[in-house]
DNA sequence: CTTTAGCACTCCTTTCCCTCGAGTGCTAAA
DNA sequence: TTTAGCACTCGAGGGAAAGGAGTGCTAAAG
């Protein structure tokens, strides 16, 4: 049962004036927004319609209608008017992007902290892998005696180290032959499987050695640990103080604490659907049930892919926000594209 | 002027109180609390005295009263119970420091929040090193032609490493030789003076290894700002709503975003001073003009001061935010002092 | 001189009631 | 199907009144 034209007109103009005002719509202004040709009675008689199949609701009897999380459904699919973004947003989002970018987490970071200032909504961010993350190559730098430094590579290329000590002093030729050691067996290998290796090798080893590669095999597990676990970073909670809806600081309070929350679950994306928009209690988030939340995603190389999210009231300017984070996001998937600050393992490459 | 013993005895009940309950506090629960001895109305003279003597404020005429910021300090400075944290508290730290800490970062980050969670107000933590950051050793890591490793070791020990791109390939040989480069002439140097040397050996260099060359400065210089910026980490902001003088939304998002921001300048303490609070008025900061800070600072190594402050309502808890928070700042101290992880530099050593 | 009982007074908070107005739903006519 | 008309609903806003906590002052008692 297709809603008539007429009636998809009138949801639109209750939705955006909605959106605009943040108070119930009435006939009245809805009969003139469309021309004046109709009564606010006539009016009246689609918005009882509407109302009955759900698509509005009525604050109370006598207040206007506001949409319901069907009808902003309907209103972002067929009835929204996709927006791209004016000159202006586009030259204040390349220019927000011009900065160096440069290790991967802060690019993410940086990410969110630009997406919320354009749309003026919280953002979060982050990178998720495509695949397990491994080791792709491992060196450990001689400093002193007692302390050496682990250079780690992972196979998306990114670099962690850090500086290790030992009980017992240890030899620089000693170190570079551990590097072999590390190379030719703990390159390629999940973190599951490393335990097991480093178990293996004990026997054959030195006793000296074994504290530097186990150190070294925990740190390396560390680094694939945090890549896998595709931290998210949150930015611009505070403009959620700034809506009508979140006056209240109880409801306020919960969303923030999702959003400050370093552990939170945020909504991620399916692969290969380039953006989302989920509205109220489309959330399976028990705190978003009462918000919406706009997600894309963008290509990081070639075996990871960045989200990043709008987080906002049901009554969110979904047409602004989709064309920001869209036009957004693929200046990101561009800028990674041509980067050479991150580049796709050689491996993969032509 | 001295105040009188029960005068003092008077502003202590009153300020206590009303950090209990938040709201003004009356002649006659002031009587009770002080034994019963006295009547309501010889309490009441004592308040007209200590009232027209600044230390406290009547909101209205015909309210209790409510310390003043120079009630608070007089109280913070005199009359408050040095409280040390219970067994239960101190288990609670102990166990919170008990995870394994390991970039010196991340073990900042990870102290704001731990603070913040322990006193229920907002943290935040920094680390500010006593003198300037300077390198102490490179290395350069061949990965393939067009790219390689640089690793960056500084002298309060931090390691960071980033993976660079180069436009023309590079040797490992050549590699090494610009690691010697760096390490005879960029060692020991400030930021500042990099550019200049970087200049002076321009033209002594085949022409494909400036590139590599100043791309590894550059690197050299980020890692030193980094470290001298001491980026502030910000934790537990939500607390501030649950606060009953931040359930006015406006006054809440002033501090939120001032806690929010990256590049907020929030108290930082004069060294030699082991904890500090700041009551209202006595911060610098306009935003928080009318919240209080407790800010203590720990060791780590011997370049190298933390910084842990909490922000709260004047209002605050100072007896049992300053207890807890000068053992957290004692923990972190021995922790470091003993720790392995980051070691001070060989040079300083016995 | 200090303390206290007594009491008038202030002023916030809560409650109740009233009005106002926006908006509705329904009916009956065009 | 549309529209005018009208009664009705319900929240918002605005006093007025009641209640109550707390004060400041006075005058007497210790």
């Amino acid at each position: 049962m297709e809603l008539t034209a007429r009636k998809k007109q009138i949801l639109k103009v209750v939705t955006e004036r909605y959106i605009d005002a943040a108070e119930p719509v009435g006939s009245k202004f809805i009969a003139q927004a469309m021309g004046g040709n109709l009564s606010s009675a006539t009016i009246r008689n689609e918005l009882a319609d509407l109302t009955e199949l759900g698509y509005l609701e009525q604050p109370h009897t006598s207040a206007g209608r506001v949409p319901s999380p069907k009808g902003y459904r309907l209103y972002v699919n067929e009835l929204m008017e996709r927006r791209s973004v004016s000159d202006q947003e586009a030259a204040a989002i390349n220019e927000a992007l011009g900065g160096k970018m440069q290790e991967l987490d802060s690019v993410i970071a940086q990410a969110g902290q630009m997406v919320s200032s354009i749309v003026s909504y919280p953002a979060y961010a982050a990178a998720v892998g495509k695949g397990g993350v491994t080791v792709r190559r491992f060196d450990l730098l001689p400093v002193d005696a007692g302390s050496f430094i682990a250079v780690v590579m992972t196979a998306d290329s990114r670099v962690k180290s850090r500086l290790l000590r030992t009980d017992l002093p240890v030899e620089a030729e000693q170190l570079s032959a551990l590097a072999n050691l590390l190379n030719t067996h703990f390159t390629g290998v999940e973190p599951e499987g490393m335990g097991e290796k480093l178990m293996a090798l004990t026997g054959q080893l030195p006793p000296e050695l074994f504290m530097p590669l186990s150190l070294a095999v925990e740190y390396a597990g560390e680094v694939m640990d945090q890549s896998a676990k595709s931290q998210v970073f949150a930015a611009g909670q505070t403009q959620l103080l700034l809506q009508p809806e979140f006056q209240d600081p109880g409801r306020a309070n919960e969303l923030m604490r999702l959003l400050t929350d370093q552990k939170a679950e945020l909504p991620v994306l399916d692969e290969n659907t380039p953006m989302q928009i989920l509205i109220g209690p489309e959330n399976v988030n028990e705190a978003l049930k009462d918000a919406s939340v706009v997600v894309a995603s963008y290509d990081i190389g070639e075996n990871m892919r960045g989200l990043i999210g709008v987080v906002g009231p049901t009554r969110m300017d979904y047409a602004a926000v989709a064309a920001r984070l869209s036009y957004f996001a693929e200046s990101l998937t561009k800028m990674f594209g041509k980067s050479n600050q991150l580049p796709p393992k050689e491996e993969d490459k032509s």
